[in-house]
DNA sequence: TGCATATGAGACAAGAATGTCTCACACGAC
DNA sequence: GTCGTGTGAGACATTCTTGTCTCATATGCA
């Protein structure tokens, strides 16, 4: 019968398939979902219990991706510059997803957000204090900020890109090259 | 009568009101805006026909107040460094609403957004352009995305605020200092 | 072929938010 | 005092979304 893997298969798809819809428009219904998946409401139903559940997959989905990605990008190995760079080339694939799940823990104020969130939150910062204890990255921006800004740079980007606003291909190197070196133009590249 | 002031005055007031809710709660309610604005749902409803509209005013509030930024900022004078500067400084007061119809333009697709904000793109693009031709700024960066970067930032330290990640009394050095200067310590401050 | 399971389509009620309406009341002007 | 205007409170219908249900159908396995 293969119960659980055919269940698997179809729940990733309807995810992913969700995570592109309201990555898009936040607001999509339960039926716009499910037609976006291919699937019918009724299934959708039968799959995530309700709205709630479908977001709360989708954010186990993301944090997911996070850590593999944390995990990916070997934050401890070389510079802390070149381990930024490859967090944020293991965190492109899912940066339409991220950008959703940020927006949705601003909009839905309370509620407790997941501690998922803070665990990557740290792990994050940790990089980032590791380069200042390093002597890599200014000490005038604190750890906590560095972080947030790398969610909200990798946040507008999606959304540039998805809008068309930038190209895609610049992605890495747009966000890389604007948290990292800033916009000021320096004598030694 | 005094019909026009004392419409205007209160009408600035439920805006002012629906704000500052609206920045912490992006759905609230009718009756939740009116609420907070300290007036009845029938009154808010015969201020504001319904929500679309109230949130188009919110818009037409919202680059009101970015455009006079821009003005204040006199973006055109000195260094285009000096300008971000002065412009992340003017924008400080409206960061709330800024994020909020930042996240409200990604969050309803289509309907074709407001003029205003192709406007004021314009302008900030055209300083970040006018920095890359005085050799200030970087060129491998496009003024687009440092238009879309300055938002994305101004939202993202806007919550990190308002949730106590980082303090309010940093806000203007910590945009300045990472959208200019970058992540990455440098040897000639 | 026969059976079990999952699906799709649709009906249905419940709930929330909206938009419109009426009515009573307070306030200021005359 | 009286009138006109704006307001608050609340009722009401409408709409949209959700969650649950039933039933017919297709697909896969024995």
């Amino acid at each position: 019968m293969q119960y659980s893997c055919l269940m698997a298969v179809d729940r990733d798809h309807v995810l992913r398939s969700a995570a592109a819809l309201l990555t898009r428009k936040a607001t999509a219904t339960m039926d716009e979902v499910a037609k976006a998946a291919g699937i019918s409401r009724a299934t959708l139903h039968r799959q995530f219990a309700g709205r709630d559940a479908l977001v709360r997959a989708l954010e186990a989905l993301g944090i997911e991706e996070c850590e593999a990605a944390l995990d990916a990008a070997r934050l401890d190995d070389g510079t802390a510059q070149e381990a930024v760079r490859r967090l944020v080339g293991e965190l492109e694939r899912s940066a339409g997803l991220l950008a959703f799940l940020y927006t949705e823990n601003q909009l839905f104020e309370g509620d407790g957000q997941h501690e998922g969130w803070a665990r990557i939150d740290v792990r994050v910062a940790a990089l980032f204090r590791r380069g200042q204890e390093s002597g890599e990255f200014r000490i005038d921006l604190s750890p906590a900020w560095l972080t947030e800004a790398l969610y909200g740079l990798m946040a507008s980007a999606s959304w540039a890109v998805t809008e068309g606003r930038v190209a895609a291909k610049d992605y890495h190197h747009m966000i890389v090259g604007l948290l990292l070196g800033g916009a000021l133009r320096r004598e030694e590249p």
